[in-house]
DNA sequence: GTCTTTTTTTAGTGATGGCTATATAATGGT
DNA sequence: ACCATTATATAGCCATCACTAAAAAAAGAC
């Protein structure tokens, strides 16, 4: 059953895709209409409107886009046997990743709109809530890695996603910056040499410990 | 000796201060004229180029102001007694400085143009070349701790100055999205519990280790 | 007081931003 | 053939962008 009218004379998807690489190299805001509907096919400003409904929602489907493809290769990294594997196998994804030769360096979710602007709050609203995802998918692997007793019971879960989600973010600037593949790899695995510190560190107790002088 | 002509109405210092805040909340792009010379005490279009030339003179003189005071705190904290300590405080002047009251959470130099769009070249690449320094004096520090014999002789200096480095620029990125004081104190204690391993594991050599198959 | 110098005030400029109104073309349904 | 439907092409909308021309105002020099 094909549909109704005129048929559309792009291809959607790899419209999309194309808008993507725009947003990937220039942020929300950099990305003008003009560049996104010239790297889009030079498809024509209602045709686009027609198809995507404004630049806001163009960019949040191209985030939904870059989000599941990276967040795929991320999930396959953690799902290492352990999960200090699979934290350093997400760490080195990401060094690869942010890398990858021929297209913007970095990271769409985390570079894509960091600055709130007049016009942006929607999109840097919607990138922040990805964000907030990155500590969470690790905190539930290191926790069932201590289900799967290959991390001590009371290791500080939160805080060591937190830390290793923020080398990510860390990553994304740097590969930002040029920095090689190679670069972050060393960055990658000098964060995974906090692992077995932290680890064995307890977590810290609700009550605050008493203080010697409490002033 | 006064000037000769008529008196500047506005106190330029002052005026710079807040055009910093102003670039610091939104970044260079999100800046608009209008929003600068309302915060900088509605000075009209003829002053403000009058006194400080363009958007982008303006902003690298903010930047510089940012640079050098963020900067003092930074080489305040470094020049501990040992570098450990001197980057464990590092890192807690980082979570504390980008946590900071009542203005933009963050870091105007990390976070001020980190895509390349069509106007912000040269703000860009000189936002990148200050970045350029964290890791140099990061790596002076631990360098002189060698010197000093608090670091043991072949540690891989350069691969931990990177990494503390990549640190500050992913806390920059989670004090922008709200991360509490307390939960980037962590991270920067996290971080620290990679400084045993690290130091004692040897600079890689210059030419590559034996492989078993080189394919 | 008049001249020179510098800043201010007022009112713009051209370029570009995201977006849209209108009319035309291409399809399926009947 | 004719209609309903959907997409296209053409041409522009208005707001905002960074920036500026022209003239009036405020200071020192003489």
């Amino acid at each position: 059953m094909a549909p109704r009218g005129r048929p559309r004379s792009f291809d959607r998807e790899q419209a999309l895709r194309s808008a993507m690489e725009v947003f990937f190299a220039r942020g929300y805001d950099g990305a003008t209409l003009d560049e996104l509907l010239t790297a889009m096919g030079d498809i024509a400003p209602p045709s686009f409107y027609s198809a995507f409904g404004s630049k806001d929602r163009l960019f949040r489907e191209a985030a939904d886009l870059y989000y599941t493809t990276m967040g795929g290769v991320m999930r396959a990294a953690l799902d290492a046997p352990t999960a200090r594997e699979g934290v350093a196998r997400l760490l080195h994804a990401a060094a690869e990743q942010f890398c990858r030769g021929d297209g913007p360096r970095g990271c769409l979710i985390i570079l894509g709109a960091l600055n709130s602007t007049r016009g942006n709050q929607d999109a840097h609203d919607y990138l922040r809530s990805l964000r907030q995802e990155g500590p969470e998918v690790i905190r539930a692997r290191i926790t069932r890695g201590v289900s799967d007793a290959d991390v001590p019971a009371g290791a500080p879960v939160s805080e060591m996603a937190s830390f290793y989600s923020t080398v990510v973010q860390g990553l994304a600037v740097r590969a930002r910056d040029g920095a090689s593949r190679q670069a972050l790899t060393a960055v990658a695995d000098a964060a995974m040499a906090a692992w077995d510190p932290l680890v064995s560190r307890p977590r810290r107790s609700r009550r605050a410990p008493a203080r010697s002088k409490p002033r």
